[in-house]
DNA sequence: AGATATCCGACCGTTTTGCTAGGATATTCT
DNA sequence: AGAATATCCTAGCAAAACGGTCGGATATCT
C-alpha cells in the first residue's frame, strides 16, 4: 500500500503544468527544475499522461508539454490512475476470486477502491492551485522551496 | 498502490476468528483450512496481529489464536494497519518533504491517507460477518467456496 | 515423555521500483 | 541544408519489496 514515486512526481509535474496553463508548453528541462526530478525520469512519468490524453506535446524549439484541458477539468484521480495502473489495489477487483469462491473480504476491498477513487476525483488541479496559493505564497517561480520566513 | 497479500489473508483470517469468537481458539492448521493459505505463511500474518494486541494466543494442545476483543469492537482498519506498516502510503506523511519545501501535493496525499483510514475504520469484523451472512450463505464451515447452486 | 501448538529468525527466488543511458524522430531557426 | 532543440522510445540495471518456505526452540496439555 505504497504510493509510487511516479504518481507523486507525476502529480507534482501536473501541478506546475496547471500553473502554466495557457502560457505555452513547459519543456522537460523546465519541469525538472520546478519539480526537482531528473529529466530522464520525468520523461517516463509524463509519457503515460500524454498517452491517456491528459497532456499534449509539442516538439522542436520552444516545445514541451501542456495540459490538454483547463486545470479545473482535470482531477488528481485521472492523473494517479494513469500512473498507478488504474489504482487496482487488489487483483480480485478485475479477476474475481473465482466464481465459486465467495471471498468474505472482497466487499471491503471494493469499498476501499471506490473510496480512494472518489477522494482523488474530488480534487482538481485548479483546486490544488487555489489551496496552495491560499495557504502559502503566491509566486511559484523557481524550484519548490518556500522563500517565506522559514527557519 | 497495491494491497499486500498479508493484509488480504490477515483480514480473511480475522474474519474466521470473528466467526469463532467465544468458542475457543483456532489453530494455525484450522485457519489454514478455512482461508486456503499455507500454515507457514499464515503464521507470519498472525504474529503482528498478536503483537499489536488484537489476537491472543494459547499454546499446547487445543491451542490457537482468538480475538482479544468481541468482533464488533475490532475494525478492519486496525487489522490492515498492523499488517501494512501503518498504512503509510507515502513517506512525507511521517517525514515532511523538508521544512523549507512546501510540496504542493502533500495535502492530497494526506487527505487520501485520512480517507483510507476512515473507510477501513468504519467496518468492524461483526459488520463483515453480518454482511456476509445476509448476502450469501449462513454456514461458514469448510474452505471458502460456496456450495450454492454454482456452475 | 510425548504430542501439540505457538514462537522466532533466517533464507530465497521472483517481481516491482526507481532510475539511467542512448539513440531515433520531429520541429524550428539560421 | 544543417544545426539546434525537444519529444519519443526501448533497454538495462541495482536495490528493495513481496510472497513464501524451512527448521528449530519453547510452552502447554495428557
Amino acid at each position: 500500500m505504497k504510493l509510487s514515486t511516479k504518481a507523486q512526481y507525476g502529480l507534482k509535474a501536473c501541478f506546475y503544468l496547471a500553473e502554466a496553463y495557457g502560457q505555452g508548453p513547459l519543456s522537460i528541462a523546465r519541469l525538472s527544475e520546478l519539480t526537482s526530478v531528473s529529466p530522464a525520469y520525468l520523461e517516463q512519468l509524463v509519457m503515460p499522461l500524454k498517452r491517456v490524453g491528459l497532456l499534449r506535446a509539442e516538439r522542436g524549439k520552444d516545445g514541451g508539454y501542456a495540459l490538454s484541458r483547463p486545470p479545473a477539468e482535470v482531477t488528481a484521480g485521472e492523473i494517479v490512475r494513469a500512473l498507478e495502473d488504474n489504482l487496482t489495489i487488489i487483483d480480485c477487483l478485475v479477476t474475481p476470486c473465482s466464481a465459486e469462491e465467495k471471498c468474505p473480504t472482497c466487499a471491503i476491498w471494493n469499498r476501499l477502491y471506490q473510496g480512494i477513487n472518489k477522494i482523488l476525483d474530488e480534487v482538481s488541479l485548479q483546486g490544488m492551485l487555489d489551496d496552495y496559493r491560499r495557504a502559502g505564497k503566491g509566486d511559484l517561480s523557481g524550484p519548490d522551496q518556500g522563500p517565506k520566513e522559514a527557519s
